[in-house]
DNA sequence: AATGAATGAGTTTTCATTCAT
DNA sequence: AATGAATGAAAACTCATTCAT
């Protein structure tokens, strides 16, 4: 894990190029795109407000002016952003599979959870928790269609394999959702503390979730 | 629960009084602390670059340079504030008392946890979420000074408990601070959906996490 | 001579247009200079500090965030503006003609010299003695660049006049750069007193300055 | 010489009495001597408009508050101290001394102009060019009172050397204020341009004056 | 589609000055 | 006489946004 929201961003694409392609004009959707990686870029690292249009632009190589040619004003730019970054959930959580023994897939879906915990997700993270009442309907929608899918989905896995005995009823098993906590709370140390600490933390709540998913396994106990 | 974080702010005192009561004039602190409670809310509320000045001067009900006489600027308006926020740690989590019977006393924590996430707590966390890097090394001392011996405490606690024979180990006596992640993740419900959803994703968490307490109970397990 | 540094300055050019012409958009050039323009005449009634950007801006018929599209800010704006101004050296002083008869010629110069004296060229003069320190290197590479060649050359025209026996050796042929000291004289006479003080002293040193390059001249001496 | 105006003004006396003497009654004429001794060094160095009410004050070691109990503002703080400073003229041109041979008397006097060019001296010379605006009565009453008197014995006493054939008639002689052109001269150098410039320009405006002064010597001519 | 120039509204901060003690 | 607290006015500067080309 890196350090935390660093200020230091990379340097803007403009500055790479000094001598600048004049008035390159593309294809809407491609100088979208640019603008919103751009702004993904500034919107993590600094929130909504510390961001600046100015530096969007620089970023996006192209002119402030432009950006307003894309779209209506900054809320909308961030709100497109977010429309997008929260469609394919960074949706890790897939349940175990089958052809593996139990304890290794238990082990490589914890692996996997908090390996999800990227630079750019715990970016959007932060994004969510300092900015989501921008977008109040954005956000309860992505929780109706995304989220509440992929947990249902989730939860019927693991009834399944308890219904057939491959798995224990405990409290996780009846709440699996409840492995996301312990993955947002690495995340959360990550952003408030950083470093050691974080990292320390972090791998506390990992192991625990880890072998709290252990006492879901049939026969003996594990690690 | 109440909403999330809502920039309908409650008004400025000065809103009230048209009269303004010309030149009151305070000793330091009292006027500090006016003007750290006015900043909490507009920080709180809208980050530190959102929040203006302005308005914080106006909510404490005196003049914005006035706020420069207590403060040098408004980095350091920022850090008094969490300075004060960090120290006294909103440190809820206390281990069961002796008297009651155990379950009992677990579920008393686990709602005095839970109960802690009033909106000015929930403020706080926001702000060290969003802003933290402003403040790194008062972030890592409040974690030295405040959290890390609290959990140590705690954690004392549950051994000894564990080793008379009070409580049985598990994965979260092991590593009590566990618990916390699932209030992080009610809070963080909160902020980022609110309502409803928070409301249901807050009481699976805590019903879980209750039940997995419970699992260190001696006897015979519970709910 | 007109009175000193009157900070009665002229109105505002947009003090006469009460309707705004909306929008005016110039090339860089062109809005630069009316800005530079500006700022003299701010700078040199009032120094650097005491001239704001607002009143430079209102002069130069325009907001006060375009001048921040055409400076960084306004030491810059200072800057350029000396930069501009120290260029062309108010070179004033050449040698006298060869075809007029000597006398006449340094009479010309005299009166040349002192009538480099406008209210504009010594606003210059006000600004380089009370803010020279705000733009040292500026300042050296002035004298390096222009008063020492004008200098140099203006002594090798007196020194080749001196060596054809068509003007006598003094200390004033030796060193003919003195005759700036009493044009300098005047200047401080009418930038401290004004009016009548300055005129009259203004006068004698004049005079005085004529009389002692009289003394250069061959056969008999003069007035 | 010392380089020209440096704002890297001597530390403020408060600092070093962290130990602050609270409530120190004064009498008025002290307290206002303290203050004008503050506001030298601070107008000296900044000019009136940078120049700031709090540094003086801390300068002086009272608070702002005080100097407004000795002074109605910041202008009259001002006028008093040039009020006091140009009363007694750093009058230093004082006729050659009878005992002295005349050629070591005009040196002396040279020397003596010229070393009349203390940094202070310059502050205030600075000042009044700079400022004169702001105590326009001031200056033209310092010029009547003091500036022409003592011209006026000055001449007087060349007259009478010059009469009693001690002296030869030169246009020197005839407006012997013209003596202090080169020292403006060489305090302007000094302000604007500073160091090695303000050396080579003031030593020879110095050395051609010296020369000039001696062409006034009866017998044959000097150096 | 693209952009350089332009701007109104707002930002943080400073300053000379005043009030109450 | 002295001062800490208070403040209105203004300063420099920024920013999201718009206009004209």
């Amino acid at each position: 894990m890196t350090p935390r929201q660093a200020p230091d961003l990379p340097p803007t694409a403009a500055a790479d190029l000094p001598a600048k392609p004049k008035r390159v004009r593309l294809v809407p959707e491609v100088r979208r795109q640019q603008i919103l990686d751009a702004a993904l870029i500034e919107f993590g690292a600094l929130g909504f407000t510390a961001a600046s249009i100015s530096k969007i632009a620089a970023r996006a190589g192209t002119s402030k002016a432009n950006l307003y040619v894309h779209f209506a004003n900054k809320d909308e730019i961030f709100e497109s952003l977010l429309k997008v970054l929260l469609v394919p959930t960074n949706s890790i959580w897939r349940p175990m599979q089958p052809g593996q023994d139990m304890q290794a897939s238990i082990d490589a879906y914890v692996d996997e959870l908090f390996g999800g915990l990227t630079p750019q997700s715990m970016a959007i993270m932060r994004l969510l928790i300092a900015e989501s009442h921008r977008i109040p309907a954005l956000a309860n929608r992505w929780y109706e269609q995304t989220i509440v899918p992929t947990k249902v989905e989730q939860q019927q896995h693991i009834d399944a394999y308890v219904a057939a005995g491959q798995l224990r009823k405990t409290p996780l098993s009846d709440y699996f959702g409840f492995a996301m906590a312990p993955v947002l709370y690495a995340a959360i140390m990550q952003m408030v503390f950083g470093g050691q600490i974080a990292e320390s933390e972090s791998h506390k709540a990992k192991e625990t979730l880890r072998k709290l998913l252990h006492m879901m396994l049939p026969a003996v106990a594990a690690s």
